[in-house]
DNA sequence: ACCCAGGGTCGTC
DNA sequence: GACGACCCTGGG
């Protein structure tokens, strides 16, 4: 049974801003501008027309609420926007450019073995990666004569061996997924643990206990995933390349360690050090 | 054809 | 702490 919500006068919401900042991996773009992607299991399209915009699909409950929750609908971003926009005129640039953007609220499990298959890997690949293995190892949803499918439980992927997870194309990163999902199906109160530890730190370090999860995934893990944690900054080569160029451009052989730029983070962008990531990150990518 | 890089992590020195 | 290996794919 299809559902719709719309959503009025919001002007930190753009569809191309929040799909293609690298934050998610199954959104794709549809011939009129719109989006589509599956999140739990939900199949939802989303177009922006005249400052409106529409969410329609198939839902696991009420679309707008799940809305609301998944595109964190009722944090301010026009404050955040507001504040990081002060700290510099590169911050202001970049915000200027992706003023669309919003931190996703993603299911924990799946934003975990997606950050595991982004390890020294490109976007493209990744993104085919998590389709064959929604494919084989998740559900069918169909909706208006398409098929989509669900990204797969623990137990779901539980079934896929290291051999299979290879066949799928993940390459040297089938061992990571498998391990890390025996850990989930193995302890259930891994999960359950690091979504009740509110401390940063804390939930860190547990993160980096799982194979295939080192000091990038696991900002990711924390960033894009119901975790929520703003701090959190994500040092890859298009964030150490963007700071090389803005901040440090005088001092070319500099060697910028990840001590470096995260003290730079926490001094420059303090809470909201992971928001100001994303806008960086889009802007050096995309302009 | 060949080389390189891609939202890094892991084992080894 | 630094360094190389690592599956695989698309683009130059």
């Amino acid at each position: 049974m299809e559902q719709k919500y719309i959503l009025k006068n919001c002007d930190s919401f753009e569809p191309k801003h929040i799909f293609e900042c690298g934050q998610c991996f199954r959104w794709n773009e549809n011939e009129d501008g719109s989006y589509t992607g599956v999140f739990g299991n939900n199949v939802i399209n989303v177009n922006k027309i005249n400052q409106e915009v529409i969410f329609k699909g198939v839902c696991d409950g009420d679309i707008k609420n799940i809305c609301e929750n998944y595109f964190d609908l009722k944090r301010d971003y026009e404050k955040i926007k507001y504040e990081l926009s002060n700290i510099d005129n590169y911050m202001k640039e970049s915000i200027k450019y992706g003023s669309g953007i919003r931190i996703l609220n993603q299911e924990l499990w799946e934003t975990v073995i997606s950050f595991i298959i982004s390890a020294n890997n490109n976007i493209p690949r990744i993104k085919g990666i998590i389709e064959r293995l929604s494919k084989k190892y998740g559900n069918k949803i169909v909706w208006q004569n398409k098929e989509y499918y669900t990204f797969p439980t623990v137990e779901e992927l539980s079934r896929a061996s290291i051999e299979d997870l290879r066949k799928q194309g993940l390459g040297f990163r089938d061992k990571r997924v498998y391990e890390t999902t025996q850990i989930f199906l193995k302890n259930k109160d891994f999960e359950k643990k690091l979504k009740e530890e509110i401390n940063y730190e804390k939930i860190k370090n547990s993160l980096l206990e799982l194979p295939g999860v080192g000091p990038k995934v696991a900002d990711c893990i924390l960033l894009f995933s119901t975790l929520k944690k703003l701090e959190a900054f994500p040092i890859d080569v298009w964030i150490k390349r963007v700071v090389q160029e803005l901040y440090f451009k005088e001092e070319k052989d500099l060697k910028l360690t990840n001590d470096v730029l995260n003290k730079l983070a926490k001094e420059k962008y303090g809470e909201l050090a992971g928001i100001a990531q994303q806008y960086l990150f889009y802007w050096r990518r995309e302009a």
